[in-house]
Parts: structure tokens; C-alpha cells; sequence
DNA sequence: TTGAAAGCGTTACCAT
DNA sequence: ATGGTAACGCTTTCAA
């Protein structure tokens, strides 16, 4: 049975004195007689007094709590993005309120009103899937409870924002691909409704471009479809392929296990390039090659500039870029040297 | 700027009638003529009136919230328990408030007090390695909180339990090693202050006596030396090693590295059983047969347990231990098959 | 230096 | 059917 824990006005009551007296001995604010403050933190501590943060939040309107909307926390790159938030959260004294939406729209949109609701000083949110509706964001602005979103921007929303850039991300894995020697690239595209999907697409376009090779259709495979592990043959029976660029490691690894069952050889004849540096990148061999996302350093930036909002609060929304790198691994060869 | 939300009072107010009405009206109890009643919720809809759960929780006694307190989110293990806890949580309206210690008892101790002075309603947790000091978690008892604790015993904390049998999960582990004929079989051991090291170091030994097999010492090597390496070559070559059965996955992993280094031949010379089912399990080649720990329903059960107890106020302690199951991979032959 | 009172948003109990 | 009041635990302002 919960125990009733004893109050200030318990104190109070004990010493003869009234509460607002005991509350300035504890806080240490006021004035007050070093007598009276001794005797009463002595008691305060006789009975194992703790300030019940329920009654302050009431009279402050500050909860120490900041809300975490994430889509999972089954992925590597989400939990180190919590890790990051937490080292400053945990640093600051806030409490972390944690929501998984699932990627759903629903849960979502659920998880800002729950949090809204607790009266958080604060969320973090990593946009799920539907860029489409995002009225449940909105609400949070306009309730004033300031809002840092990580990972995907969302056009239509004036907050702050912590993401990657994937243009650049892409680009930089593809112009590898061809400085290595590579030309008839393939790219793995990610789930359409992603905005992360459509960037490295473009960065995929665009290093191409660059380096005056062609796009060409045929060589783009979509990654969640359900015949994909077809669609990745096929194009290996009709074009002489020599490089794959993933949307995700975990595509990358489909990818190498069936070039493993055809005996290519990895990097020599086909080179392979995969997405945020999810562990299985180093467990499967060939040691996967990929383009690492700062995840720790996004969740602790995105807190920072939250709590900056939050206690310093500022009003202008600011977005941070933080820059991806291209890990070299197993599944790829050694740059040509360009004269 | 965080906006003052519309009140209870507000809404009383604007249609001169009493708080007390108004509550009546919004919470569908007591009396109240359907007019009045109309005429408040309209108004509450139109001015998107939110309750204050912080208000609410100073009269009930009751947050709504759970406290979790996990050493760290970078396993899956952890992970899966979370996710377990969350299915049951989400759907009876409570909220998560995480804490990570780090397995550093500071930490968890502060994890403690945080989650009590945030006046929880219960508390899960994962107690970190210390196994001598709990008297932060006899803390929480002693305030009536609701505990339930997960995945190791603390013998002297009288309060429920969600645990495996790690002692079962190795004898079975290391009896499938004999049935598929090994002899010679190291046992690499967890950390010495955890107490699942101990247990699945005594399910070892009793597999072995159980078959008539000698134990000896040398055949047992700390998984967290720093000379692991080292030690695992060297006990290659001294003994005529054909099976390793070890604490950890992760510590799996590095054995099958040296065996694949020294070209033995998986599972034909020498077999590898790990312990937790880990991705990296699936990921790695040879796939690595492991002990697989129902690490979901862990999480499912704690929270249905815990939530029995906030809900029905139940006062005995109880404890209920999962089984775990061996999974067959690639790093074990098939069982003999006896007559 | 200390006390008294109001208020934070809500509910519950007793009157009317 | 509705109002009034007290209470939850704490802080803050004003008065003594």
C-alpha cells in the first residue's frame, strides 16, 4: 500500500511554524534564522523529507519532463540517438517521457496529445512515415510547447529541426562508388513516403550526373517490395552491374547474400554500399560498407537546442545539419588515385 | 512561449456556473441536467479544453506514470523488454518515464529517487551488476511503491520477480553439445558480480556431471578478460577442444572469429552455442545457435504484473520465471540420435 | 524573521 | 440539479 510521505505542512505542524517558513528553509530562499533552518532541515531529514514535484510543477507550471516520440526502438540508430538525448536530459535534471509510435500515424498523433497532456516541458519527435498529415504536430506548436524534430524535415512545420543531410550522404557513397571504378550503379530506394528515401535518391541522381554517367530507371529497385530479392537478380542477369548504393544496411546485407549464393566477388567485381551503420554492418562479412549517421550526436544536439528553447526561451527555430561519413569497410575497393 | 491553457474555472466562468459543475459535466458523474451538460462540453470542444493531468494527479494520488529503470538500450535485449512493457502500458494508459543507470549503482540509485520523487506509480527494473547494495531498491519498498524487478534475483529484496532460468537455459545448452557428441567442452563465463554468470556457470557444470563428464577449471575462461583472446588460443592449443558454450552472444562472436582465423571447421570440428539470441546471431556466418531469452514477454509480463498490483493493491510478492528455448543455427551438428 | 492568505486545476463532500 | 468549500502540497506576496 502506498505510504502517505510526509509533507511541508507536516513540518510544519511540528514545529509550530507555518509552511511557508519550512519552504524557505528547504529552498534556501528567504530570510530565515540559522537556528530555525537548522532545526527545521534537521527534521526535514529525521523524516526522510522529499519535496513532492507533482505540487511544484502546479504552482511553477514546469514539469521537468521532456516527451520522446520515436517510430521503434528496435534499430540501433534510434537508440543512439535516446543515449545521446539522455546524456544531456539526464545531466539538466529532466525526465525523459517516452512514446513509440510505431511509425503510425495514429500512435503519433496519440503520443502528442498524451504528452501535451502531461504537461511536458518540452518534445522530441522523429517524424514517422506520413509526411502527409501533421496536424499533431501543429497542435504542439500552437500549444506553445516548444518542439525540436530530428531526423526528417517537414516542410510545412516552423520549429527546430536536427537532421542529416542525405543529399550529401548519397552522393558522397556513389561518388566513391565511381572514383572506386563503378559504373553501372544500382540504387536500392527506401519506402516512398520517407522524405530520407527521396534525398538519397537525388543524391544517387546527382552524382551520376556529375560525373556524366547516366540515371537510368531500370537500375533503381524499390527495397520493401515484396519481390525484391527477384528484382535484384533480375537486373544482375541484364546489366553488367558493378555497384550497389542502399537505402539501408539491412538492404545492403539482402543484397550481399545474394551475391554471395551467385559467387561475385565482393569488392572485385561488385561493390556494395549500405545506410546508417546498424551493427550487422560489422557482423556480416564482407564487413559492410555504409554511410554512418551521427545518431548519439543528433539525440544530444536536439536536446541541447530543446532545452536552450525551453530555458532560455527563444522563439526563432533553428535547424542543424550534422554531417554523415562514409565508413569504408570490406565491401568496397580502395579509391583510384586521380592524378 | 508556453500559453496558459483553458481551465476548468475558465470554462465556469464564461458560463456562470460553479468549477464543481463543470468537472460533473466533463467527467459524465454525478447529477447534471443534459442541457447544462451539452452546454459545457460544446463550450469545452470549441476552446479544445484539455484536463490538467498534473491538477488531477495532486487530488487522486495517482500519475499515471511508470518509472523503468534499464542499465542500457544498445542491446536488444533490453529493447524487446522495453517493447514488451510499452504494449501493455500503451493500452492501459500509462506512461513510460525512463531512466538509464548504466550499471553503475550511483546511478541507479539516483534513478530511484528521481522516479519516486516524480511520485510514479510503480516501478520496473533491470537491477544493474552490484549485487550488494539494493538498499535503494529496498527504498522504493519501504515507500510502497510497486516493484517488480527483472531478469536477476536479488535474494534479500522481498518484493515480484520476471525472471528466466538461466541455470536451465545452459544445461540444456551444454546437454545439446554432448547429445551431438561433444567432449571437450569450454564454458566462457560472464562477468564474476552478475548473478546469471554464476547460474549459467552452474548449469554448465551440472550438464556435465549429469553425463559423467569431468568439470575442469581450465576449460572455463573469463569472457570479459582482456586476454580473451589470448586465452581462447591458447586453451585450442592445449586441449582437444570440440564445443565452446559461452555466457554472452557477443562473446560467441569472438570465439568464432579465432575458430574461422584457425580454420577450424564449424560445427564438424568444434560447435558454439551463445546465449541471448542477439541479431548479430543471425547476421554472423556461420548463423550461431544461442539461447534465446523471450525477452518481449518478459517485458509484457513484468508490466501485467506490475499493473496488478497498482490496480487491485495487491501486497504479495510474486514471482513467475520464463522459459528459454535453444535455438539451432549453424554453429551446432544435429543430436545423435539415441535408441 | 515569521505568519497569513491566495492560488495553481481539479475533485469530493455537503448544502441548498 | 447546482453551488460552495475544502483539500491535495507547495510557493509567493504582502503584512506584521
Amino acid at each position: 500500500m502506498k505510504k502517505k510521505k510526509v509533507s511541508i505542512t507536516d513540518l510544519a505542524k511540528e514545529l509550530n511554524v507555518t509552511p511557508s517558513t519550512v519552504s524557505r528553509a528547504l529552498n534556501g530562499l528567504g530570510n530565515i534564522s540559522t537556528k530555525r533552518k537548522e532545526q527545521i532541515v534537521n527534521l526535514a531529514q529525521k523524516y526522510g523529507y522529499r519535496p513532492n514535484h507533482i505540487a511544484k510543477s502546479m504552482v511553477s507550471n514546469k514539469t521537468f519532463n521532456i516527451g520522446l516520440i520515436l517510430p521503434e526502438f528496435t534499430h540501433n540508430y534510434f537508440n543512439n540517438i535516446l543515449a545521446g538525448i539522455e546524456s544531456i536530459t539526464y545531466q539538466k535534471g529532466y525526465q525523459l517521457l517516452i512514446c513509440t509510435s510505431d511509425a503510425l500515424k495514429e500512435k503519433e498523433e496519440k503520443s502528442c496529445m498524451t504528452l501535451l497532456d502531461a504537461r511536458v516541458d518540452g518534445i522530441l519527435a522523429a517524424a514517422g512515415n506520413s509526411s502527409d498529415n501533421l496536424d499533431h504536430f501543429s497542435k504542439i506548436i500552437d500549444y506553445g510547447t516548444p518542439l525540436v524534430l530530428l531526423d526528417r524535415i517537414c516542410e510545412d512545420l516552423n520549429t527546430s529541426y536536427v537532421i542529416t543531410n542525405d543529399f550529401d550522404g548519397a552522393f558522397e557513397a556513389v561518388q566513391y562508388l565511381i572514383d572506386s571504378g563503378c559504373h553501372n550503379i544500382v540504387h536500392i530506394k527506401g519506402p516512398d513516403y520517407i522524405s530520407t528515401s527521396f534525398n538519397r535518391f537525388l543524391g544517387y541522381q546527382q552524382a551520376l550526373k556529375k560525373n556524366s554517367l547516366n540515371y537510368r530507371e531500370e537500375l533503381v529497385i524499390a527495397g520493401d517490395s515484396e519481390f525484391f530479392l527477384d528484382d535484384v537478380n533480375n537486373i544482375l542477369n541484364t546489366f553488367p552491374i558493378d555497384g550497389f548504393f542502399a537505402f539501408s544496411d539491412y538492404n545492403a546485407y539482402e543484397v550481399v547474400k545474394v551475391l554471395k549464393q551467385r559467387d561475385c566477388k565482393i569488392p572485385e567485381d561488385i561493390s556494395v554500399i549500405g545506410y546508417a551503420d546498424e551493427p550487422l554492418a560489422q557482423y556480416i562479412s564482407p564487413q559492410l560498407s555504409t554511410v554512418k549517421q551521427p545518431a548519439y550526436e543528433i539525440g544530444k544536439r536536439a536536446a541541447e537546442i530543446l532545452l536552450k528553447i525551453i530555458e532560455e526561451n527563444i522563439e526563432v527555430p533553428m535547424t542543424e545539419q550534422l554531417k554523415t561519413s562514409l565508413v569504408h569497410r570490406e565491401t568496397t575497393k580502395n579509391k583510384f588515385i586521380s592524378i
